[in-house]
RNA sequence: GGUCGAUUAGCUCAGUGGUAGAGCGCUUGCUUCACACGCAAGAUGUCACUGGUUCAAAUCCAGUAUCGACCACCA
């Protein structure tokens, strides 16, 4: 077989493995099985999306799970799909053809924009599902879902139909959130408050009872002056009390509007008198209707002015009105000042612009199921990783409010709901229709569309993207009305794995669909991510441009790279700071790994070497050791997982093979590989290599899984068509068969040599002898096994030799150091600097007496003596001892030189 | 305003009562026949601050400060 090339090149190495997997059918999920089902279903991307950091962790978190899971001997099915993004999407392609074709998409009309929505989709919407496969994903391709799938959109009509059969969904004209970009209505959720240096605006309405007085009131919105219907004072507030009932002069367009009292003002604030403004805010809105108040709209959809009374602000944008209107103000003399002060103004999530509070005409969801939800996570029938979001799902969950769920867009499902036309003629169009106005006959709600459609109108909405999110666990796995395989073997899911910054959007909302529609809870485990920021703690973002390319950064440092760096640092339950360096970590990692198998390589056979440690008789105790540190991997790497602590393992599967396989037993037994070393020694520790290294590749694999199937398959540890990926774990361990007092004799052994070597390689660099390979060491004494020993010690010294010599009688001045392996000297030869050594060793014993002082003084202390656990006063009693030992040594050392 | 986090080496992060850790970076020396994406040696910490509990606190408790997230908001 070739020599392996020098340097690991993963680019063509994971692009083919993942073909192979794909060839093989790696992937696919048998829901004939009888192995025990587990499975995930992927948040989908958006179907408009481009891989980010954010998604690299949660799907690499969520490949890492799926392939332990094979591992373990689990049937596996990991369903992937995409997210239609009703507003994302529209808004995308709405672009597209203002800037092609200089369109909107009322100008081509609901169903030549609906097509080409599709055609974008169908051309540009598999991006991230390619991206997804570069990372090294192994969803089950076969089943991508899609959530405008036909199936897919017959359970979101059905579930919509039954929810309002049930009387949860309900038509109303209510306050919501408008978008005046996207011209839609959006949930509260689908709006962000951000922080807002606004101005407040101080005026004064004169009465109209005794004119020349004047109510002073403060606002930040002075544009919507035109809506006011009222001002409040709070009934307790004795400044005003006298002014309630009486009315004021609204300035423009002219008007008299009444002083109310509600309990809603607080007095603290502004002058403590409010203007009244239905129509555009949310509490105005209550507070009219307490008060009987008129409602006037001045705004038209895209938040303009509609206002012909006032000319001069008729038709112009709100921002550009409040400077006019502010204007006017001042000019009419009724301005009194303006304050600088900071609010939180609603911007929509999508569009970034302030949304606008608008009544209008929505559909409207009162949430099914919501105490068994609550119930199911505070009692932990779904755990929720990190546990703490358990509470902030429970406090949303307490003040939960009805979902606006109809969205003024064409891309999404379509209100499955119809009107019968004559009615929506006779009330002149569906917009302001209630349905009140229609009998039982006139409506029709239903997955099904009417049979007569001449004769009916569909409601013109469509539903809130989240709306047919909220059913993907099951609506994925089978179609309405039918029996599924897939979802009887796989369903309900086992992990789901996600942001928490989607509890309320997703997570809770799939919990209540989960239990109304399928009488189950759609998931056992929830771990939620961290939230990835850049270096300084900014989150990532398009616009800050501080948002790496995880393509890039896998052509980089290779995709098995990325997901490592990724994963070995990335904390549990705190937000990430990302640094590429890590990622880089990730890259040398591999490289390591990659070199400790060439040397294998060319040390010995091509094909693997089989080996049982029980019939060995030339076990030395290095190769004990290291089998003993991989069974202990086994069973570390067990209880990690079993806490979801993702960093834990990546950690100790570094630490494994860099700090324990080649930093130690590489270096320790590569003696044994050498020319001349007997036929045995070799055939042993190629035995012991390969039966690690085999085992240690499948520990690796979920986290690195293109390197590892390379690795396996090169090195021979893989029978003809077998993939690492599908093997299962094994259940013995290696040592299961070798006496456990041997083990632990070898594992003591082996780390004597490890800790004598570097004692000795430390006393040659204290000497300026780090490089030198030429000192020779002499043991005066030292535990029986040292001779055999002597020549790997020496090895691992980087010396010639370590010859035993008990009648040695060193010359004063000699360094030396008391090692696990003996009292081991390093006579010098004279070629030491004396005055640079006094001051050094002056040093040295300042620095161990502050060591035994420390040491004394604790054990000292009668109280620690008495209460400490024995274990831990025994250790502090043997640390004194080895810092006198070491004092006297460097005493003595230092004496001999004066 | 409420809730929940975080604060450990220059940086990113481990560390849940008993000698402060890793990787990167830094210093020094090595192209040693797997690997310079490497090897060896080293320097680097008032564990945010103040109290408390304890023989013993980075760790437990209380408070403070700073940063952050989420929720609710006063126009």
């Amino acid at each position: 077989m070739s020599e392996l090339p020098k340097g690991y090149e993963p680019a063509d190495v994971e692009k083919s493995w993942y073909q192979a997997w794909l060839d093989g059918k790696c992937f696919e999920a048998d829901p004939a099985s009888d192995k025990p089902p587990y499975s995930i279903v992927i948040p989908p991307p958006n179907v408009t999306g481009i891989l980010h950091l954010g998604h690299v962790l949660n799907t690499t978190i969520q490949d890492i799970l799926a392939r332990r899971a094979r591992q373990k001997g689990c049937e596996v099915l990991w369903l992937p799909g995409t997210d239609h993004a009703g507003i994302a999407t529209q808004t995308k392609v709405e672009r597209q053809l203002r800037d092609e074709e200089g369109k909107t998409r009322r100008d081509i009309g609901r169903e030549a924009f609906l097509e080409k929505v599709w055609d974008w989709k169908e051309k540009h919407g598999g991006i991230i599902i390619q991206q997804l496969k570069r990372l090294g994903c192994s969803c089950d391709w076969e089943r991508e879902r899609f959530t405008m799938d036909e199936d897919y959109s017959k359970w979101v009509a059905k579930v919509f139909a039954d929810l309002f059969n049930e009387g949860l969904v309900y038509r109303g004209k209510r306050m919501v959130n408008w978008c005046p970009v996207s011209l839609t209505a959006l949930s509260d959720e689908e709006v962000i408050p951000k922080k807002q240096n606004s101005q407040l605006f101080y005026m004064k309405y004169e009465l109209v009872e005794t004119p020349g007085e004047f109510l002073e009131v403060a606002t930040t919105r002075p544009e919507t002056l035109m809506g006011d219907v009222a001002v409040a004072v709070n009934p307790k507030d004795e400044r005003y009390g006298k002014y309630v009932g009486k009315r004021v002069k609204r300035p423009f367009p002219p008007a008299e509007i009444p002083v109310v009292a509600d309990d809603h003002v607080d007095p603290e604030f502004g002058t403590g008198a409010l203007k009244i403004t239905p129509a555009h805010d949310k509490a105005d809105f209550e507070i009219g209707m307490r008060n009987e108040l008129e409602i006037i709209d001045i705004f038209h959809p895209d938040a303009t002015v509609n206002c012909p009374e006032v000319p001069e602000l008729d038709g112009l944008d709100r921002f550009v009105a409040r400077k006019k209107a502010t204007a006017m103000l001042e000019e009419m003399g009724l301005l009194i000042k303006v304050e600088e002060h900071e609010n939180n103004v609603g911007f929509s999530e999508r569009a970034d612009v302030p949304i606008e509070p608008r009544i209008s005409m929505q559909w409207f969801l009162k949430y099914p199921a919501t105490e068994e939800t609550a119930k199911a996570v505070a009692e932990g029938d779904i755990s929720y990783r990190p546990a703490r979001w358990a509470k902030t799902h429970g406090s949303w969950m307490d003040g939960i409010q009805d979902w606006c769920v109809s969205r003024q867009l064409w891309w999404g499902h379509r209100i499955p709901v119809w009107y019968r036309k004559e009615k929506v003629e006779a009330l002149q169009g569906a917009e302001s229709l209630t349905l009140e106005d229609l009998s039982a006959g006139d409506l029709h709600v239903s997955a099904e569309p009417p049979a007569d459609p001449e004769n009916w109108v569909q409601d013109a909405d469509v539903l809130d993207t989240w709306f047919s999110s909220w059913l993907w666990p099951f609506a994925t796995m089978q179609k309405l009305d039918e029996e599924s395989d897939l979802a009887k073997k796989f369903y309900p899911t086992t992990d789901l794995v996600t942001g928490p910054d989607i509890i309320f959007f997703w997570v809770a909302r799939m919990i209540m669909a989960g239990y109304r529609f399928q009488g189950e809870l759609p998931f056992k485990n929830v771990f939620f991510t961290s939230i990835i920021r850049d270096i300084q703690g900014r989150k990532m973002s398009k616009s800050l441009g501080n948002s790496p390319d995880p393509i890039d950064l896998m052509d980089k440092y290779g995709a098995d790279g990325l997901r490592f760096g990724l994963m070995r640092t990335a904390p549990i339950g705190a937000d990430l700071r990302f640094d590429e360096a890590q990622v880089e970590e990730g890259r040398n990692f591999a490289n390591k790994i990659y070199n400790a198998c060439r040397f294998r390589r060319m040390a010995g056979s091509d094909s693997r070497v089989d080996f049982e440690p029980s019939a060995c008789e030339s076990l030395r105790p290095y190769h004990l050791d290291i089998l003993a540190k991989c069974d202990a991997l086994a069973i570390n790497q067990e209880s990690a997982y079993a806490e979801y602590r993702f960093n834990e393992v990546g950690q100790q599967l570094y630490d494994f093979l860099w700090g324990e396989f080649c930093d130690k037993f590489l270096e320790a037994v590569k003696g044994d590989l050498r020319e001349e070393a007997s036929e045995e020694q070799r055939e042993t520790t190629l035995g012991v290599f390969d039966l690690v290294m085999a085992r240690y590749l499948q520990f690796l694999h979920p986290y690195m899984p293109h390197m590892t199937e390379e690795l396996s398959s090169r090195m021979g540890y893989l029978a003809e068509g077998e993939f690492v990926m599908e093997k299962e774990l094994p259940k013995t361990a290696l040592l299961s068969a070798v006496d456990p007092l041997k083990v632990q004799e070898g594992s003591a052994q082996a780390a004597a040599v490890y800790e004598s070597a570097a004692k000795l390689r430390n006393l040659k660099a204290e000497y300026r002898l780090a490089a030198r390979k030429d000192v020779q060491f002499i043991a005066k004494s030292g535990p029986a096994w040292l001779e055999a020993e002597a020549d790997t010690l020496a090895l691992l010294a980087g010396s010639q030799g370590v010859t035993r010599e008990e009648a040695y009688q060193p010359e004063q001045g000699t360094p030396g150091a008391v090692t696990p392996a003996g009292e081991i000297f390093m006579p010098l030869d004279g070629l030491i600097d004396v005055e640079a050594e006094k001051s050094r060793l002056d040093k040295e014993i300042e620095k161990i007496q502050k060591e035994v002082g420390k040491a004394k003084g604790k054990l000292g202390n009668e109280k620690f003596v008495a209460n400490a656990k024995p274990e831990v006063v025994s250790a502090e009693r043997e640390r004194l001892t080895e810092w006198e030992g070491k004092l006297a040594q460097v005493q003595e050392m230092r004496r001999s030189l004066s």
